[in-house]
DNA sequence: GGCATAATTGCAACCAGGTGCAATTACAAT
DNA sequence: ATTGTAATTGCACCTGGTTGCAATTATGCC
């Protein structure tokens, strides 16, 4: 719903596939790949084309409604929510758990310190093996 | 050279086209893009296809010669040297520095700790800004 | 050197994601 | 309710990277 609203403050305006793409974000509460809002978008909608959806989601990701973080070689989109902003994800399971924030805050405190490099780590996805996956061979 | 090496050892044939595609990254010392080893390969013997580099890369990187990260939008290629294992990249300048091994251990290990996920950080690229393109607005 | 054969190549087709452009449509003003 | 217009859509095509398959070739063996 806010994302809707974000868009109209923007002066943007609101058609029946925007309000269906925001709905799919807003709400699964999860990490969806592009091809999942295809999907979801074309049931209620059939013809949607995807470059309208690819485009919605930059421009609710411009507006700092979603995030897209690459998880091997696909993109995942979420609603952004304060408080969790990185993600630990196993690569293998899928599998996804939040993590705090200041997990990275002190490694990219020393990248700017060390090497003048100025990066932000909040909004990164951290791919690896869950404790599950790590132990079945 | 030693990569080419490295092929045989494991059975493999060393064809012209893979000399070419090892001598690439063996002779430039540089993150190179696919793109700029197809250009190196093509030019010395035309007609290479982009699936062959692509096949070869993959097989170097398997046999450790290589590491392959992405950047942004699009993978990179390097030698892999013992020493300095992931870089700090420019996303606008491109400038890439290598950093310090013990950059992200703590990270790494806090990870294992608190969420029993196994991450391996060794190898990632961090893009971020450097001094220099900060600065410029 | 010639031969067998498994590995490798080039091709053509495919995938996710992105882009330029003409046709359509949401919205503001009347 | 109509209209004007800028934003948006769908389309068709493009990109980097990947894959299946038939044709080619590097290597081991005689």
């Amino acid at each position: 719903m806010s994302c809707v609203f974000t868009l109209k403050q923007k002066g943007l305006k609101l058609t029946p596939q925007r309000r269906l793409i925001a709905e799919a974000i807003h709400d699964i509460p999860a990490h969806l790949s592009a091809e999942e809002i295809i999907t979801y978008v074309q049931e209620k909608m059939p013809g949607v084309n995807k470059s309208t959806v690819y485009r919605t989601l930059e421009l609710l990701e411009e507006a700092g409604c979603v995030y897209r973080s690459r998880i091997d070689d696909t993109f995942v989109y979420h609603h952004a929510e304060e408080g969790h902003h990185h993600h630990l994800v196993c690569r293998k399971c899928g599998k996804s758990v939040d993590c705090d924030e200041d997990l990275l805050a002190s490694a990219e405190q020393e990248v700017a310190d060390r090497y003048g490099f100025k990066v932000d780590l909040k909004h990164v996805v951290i791919s690896g093996l869950c404790q599950a996956c790590a132990h079945e061979t």
